[in-house]
DNA sequence: AGCACGCCGACT
DNA sequence: GTCGGCGTGCTC
């Protein structure tokens, strides 16, 4: 009658410990949270894995465990945590060390971190599932809403509570499900399932026993009145050796290779049935797996040889090195042998590249080489794709993965090296939802935590990087010989106001421009016109009254788009109709202002009626293999000329292009922001870069309304240098970067006024405490509307060096929440962008 | 960021 | 009096 007691406390003490679990959430809260570990947990929790728990009333998250502990929090009873996912960390603690450090150098939360750092297939979702109580009683009295919402659960068994809230309208859903549930009418379940599904395939083989001649033989006396079936029998071992190979029966053939039509399907499935062949499944990746070459030999040229061992040298006393290359000098050819070197000494290694260089080009280059250790981390995969290369990484598989950006959060803990080909690119730079990481910086961080080494490759580099490599932060290889010989193309400036005022101009094309375009396509060469806007035109206007189509939501105008006839904002994506009569005075004479891609197609068209164009901007690219099929025609030489913005700027090479045309280079070179000149040197360097790749000399024809700028000079000569010590010359007296640290903070509010009033007050406070040299602003920024929103800007400058970069950064932090705090900013939000572009 | 709860005005 | 708007503060 006593034996209860004692026998739980004879239980050995580690047993009832209670543990607890501090997480990360994939959230932007500021915190760690803490949960308790249900006893029969204990043995099981592991820092890096993930959990469920319930956060808050009604939300159910994936979260990751930071610290195991056995604190009990003291100001409130800790929740349990719901549910264990993964027996092995799925984190690693390179990456929790790695998301601290973001979340503190880029200003965020480290749930925002975390939540950029996990595809989302990692992260379950909750949903909460509504069902019909079998034992309601139907003569309780419901509302109107209330029937809708239940006779829809009672038909449909089950409804999400997503299903649900679009039913009946968001809103109101919480208050009826919650009378539904106190009138007992239905009963809710939380469901949580893994979105995560590897990939399977269904596979075909005959019975074993079959594998026996005899048996085999017996069977086709079987079949030999159902034609059909010994059909596919028939056709199973022409791909099945059986007889003179029994072992390959083992892993049969994909299903769908027997099964073309309805009618051979359901005469495999009279063969399964009559256990003649079985199904089975297999899980297998979702790359087609390419073996390596055998004996690949890479032949790189004696400058290429030299490069990458210069690079070597550099790495014995370097972390990070830069390779300053011209396009067409081959510095993927170094990149794959300094790899290749990396693999064999048993390290990791990541290849970052910017979206748009990812091409199937580089890919199947890459596949060919290395095979199938090779994993492939591209935004435009699903999530599924992305799990498994998360996965793979973890386990081993892949030792070498390429991806883009957020690539750089996969589960490496032994990175050798780390290449950022097109370093300068801007889209190594997060932008919207925080961390507004920059991929290329938080790779030096990367290796550097593993003892690492990081190439940067460009052939225009930031003038950031640059600087470090002349300061001999980094070391420094110059490759300035183009592969084979090839010659770097002709540049031609034309200055189209003169043109304009010979009215020699048509259009947007000068007579030069359209004379070598013509004569380009006559000699079936191909052309390749760039202008940076996309678009038929970035703005419509009355000629009478001089109305402007502007933005409902943004301070901008609408880019008038002739596919539909539509107006959008590049800003926020609101589209209306284009009017055909002036909204303001009634006249229909709208005009379309300026040019985008859209408007060249169509002019082009007409100039050259013969031509075949392809166009490639965001626009065309945006359905899924659009991309491809633009750049796969162009490559069949079934388009003259391929018109586009950025996208046709890199990564691109085809042999026959030999013309490059320009528009609008001063729109590139005008912009108003510290780093335009060093951008259009990029941009136009780069664009020129796909004129003439082998054996004939590419011409490039650069518009212009101002032919004698400096900076044009410096991109006819190549003269990257000469523009890097002038702009440097202007920085060091501005102080810009890279000869300080930045950090902009936005301020936003739907009224003009309380944004203005919250960022001059934010902006006072870190005057005070920072002086007014290192302080700058508030400021309107170019576009000082984006989707209802009034912004402001605070430029902070602190210099390099003697600053405590962690503290101040924490002080910003303290003013800005201070601020928002007080009554008055309630709803006043302020951004942090830390080194933005 | 969500999301519930509460305090206010508009209407049955 | 109830419904539903929006402002406010919390989430282990």
């Amino acid at each position: 009658m006593m034996t209860d007691l004692p026998q739980v406390s004879l239980l050995p003490d580690e047993n009832r410990t209670t543990l607890f679990v501090d997480v990360i959430l994939p959230v932007s809260v500021p915190n760690l949270y803490t949960y308790r570990v249900p006893l029969e947990l204990n043995e099981l929790v592991k820092v890096g894995a993930r959990i469920i728990v319930q956060f808050g009333k009604s939300r159910v998250l994936t979260a990751v465990i930071a610290k195991i502990h056995q604190t009990p929090p003291e100001k409130y009873p800790a929740k349990y945590l719901l549910e264990l996912l993964d027996e092995h960390p799925m984190v690693t603690g390179h990456q929790l060390e790695l998301f601290s450090w973001m979340a503190d150098y880029y200003m965020c939360c480290i749930g925002e971190v975390l939540n950029a750092a996990l595809p989302s297939g990692m992260k379950i979702s909750s949903e909460s599932h509504l069902q019909y109580n079998p034992d309601f009683d139907s003569s309780i009295p419901l509302s109107d809403t209330e029937h809708l919402l239940l006779e829809t659960i009672k038909k449909k068994q089950s409804l999400s509570y997503e299903e649900a809230a679009s039913l009946v309208g968001q809103k109101h859903l919480y208050k009826i499900v919650k009378s539904l549930i106190a009138k007992q009418a239905i009963i809710i379940i939380e469901e949580v399932k893994e979105k995560y599904k590897p990939k399977i395939v269904k596979k075909i083989r005959l019975l074993e026993i079959y594998e026996q001649r005899d048996n085999l033989q017996a069977l086709f006396q079987i079949l030999d009145k159902k034609p059909k079936q010994l059909n596919i029998l028939l056709k199973y071992l022409q791909l099945v050796p059986v007889l003179s190979n029994p072992v390959v029966n083992k892993e049969g053939v994909d299903k769908s290779l027997l099964t073309q039509d309805d009618a051979s399907a359901s005469s495999l499935k009279t063969l399964i049935k009559n256990k003649i062949v079985e199904e089975f499944e297999i899980i297998v990746s979702r790359f087609e797996e390419g073996s390596p070459v055998e004996n690949y030999q890479l032949k790189l040229t004696d400058t290429q040889r030299q490069a990458a061992d210069e690079i070597l040298q550099w790495f014995k006393t370097k972390d990070t090195v830069l390779l300053h290359g011209i396009t067409g000098s081959g510095k993927t050819e170094i990149y794959i042998e300094l790899i290749k070197q990396v693999l064999d000494s048993g390290s990791q290694v990541l290849y970052l590249l910017p979206e748009i260089a990812l091409t199937t080009q580089m890919v199947n280059r890459l596949r060919k080489i290395f095979g199938d250790s090779m994993g492939i981390y591209h935004s435009k995969f699903s999530d599924n794709e992305r799990v498994e290369i998360w996965k793979g990484v973890l386990n081993g598989q892949y030792s070498f993965v390429i991806g883009v950006r957020s690539a750089i959060f996969l589960p490496f803990d032994n990175l050798g090296l780390i290449v950022v080909d097109e370093e300068h690119e801007t889209s190594y730079k997060q932008h919207d939802p925080a961390p507004r990481y920059n991929a290329r910086d938080v790779a030096l961080m990367v290796a550097k935590k593993q003892y690492g080494k990081v190439l940067l490759g460009s052939a225009t580099p930031s003038f950031e990087s640059y600087y470090h490599a002349r300061t001999s932060k980094y070391g420094f290889v110059k490759l300035d010989k183009r592969f084979g010989e090839a010659q770097l193309p002709e540049i031609v400036l034309v200055d189209t106001r003169m043109e304009r005022r010979m009215k020699k101009i048509k259009n947007n094309f000068s007579t030069v421009l359209i004379e070598e375009l013509r004569q380009n396509m006559e000699n079936r060469q191909q052309s390749i016109l760039f202008q940076n806007r996309r678009g038929y035109a970035p703005y419509i206007a009355c000629e009478e009254c001089n109305w402007i189509a502007q933005c409902q939501n943004c301070a901008v105008s609408m880019t008038y788009h002739l596919h539909n006839h539509e107006l959008r904002c590049h800003y926020c994506g609101h589209t209306e109709k284009s009017p055909a009569v002036c909204p303001a005075c009634g006249s229909t004479k709208i005009l379309t202002m300026g040019y985008g891609t859209e408007k060249i197609e169509d002019e082009l068209q007409l100039l050259l009626p013969h031509s075949r164009l392809g166009r490639m901007d965001l626009d065309t690219t945006r359905k899924k293999n659009a991309y491809q099929q633009i750049i796969e025609a162009f490559e069949a030489g079934q388009t003259d000329v391929l018109i586009g913005t950025q996208m046709v700027s890199k990564g691109l090479d085809f042999e026959r292009v030999s013309l490059v045309g320009i528009f609008d280079a001063d729109r590139i070179i005008n912009f108003p922001d510290f780093r335009s000149h060093e951008r259009a040197f990029q941009l136009i360097t780069q664009v020129s870069g796909r004129a003439g790749r082998r054996d004939k000399r590419g011409k490039v024809i650069i518009q212009t309304a101002n032919a004698g700028q400096p900076l044009l000079q410096n991109v006819i000569d190549g003269n990257y240098t000469g523009l890097y010590e002038k702009e440097m010359h202007d920085r060091k007296k501005y102080n810009y970067p890279p000869f300080c640290r930045m950090i902009r903070l936005t301020v936003k509010h739907v009224q003009h006024t309380l944004a203005e009033k919250a960022a001059a007050v934010l902006a006072g406070r870190l005057l005070e405490k920072l002086g007014m040299n290192r302080v700058l602003g508030p400021e309107s920024p170019v576009v000082n509307r984006i989707r209802n929103q009034y912004l402001k800007d605070i430029i902070i400058k602190l210099e390099k060096d003697n600053i405590n970069l962690k503290a101040v950064k924490e002080m910003i932090r303290n003013e800005m929440q201070e601020v928002c705090t007080q009554k008055e900013f309630r709803q006043v939000t302020i951004v942090a962008d830390v080194d933005p572009l």
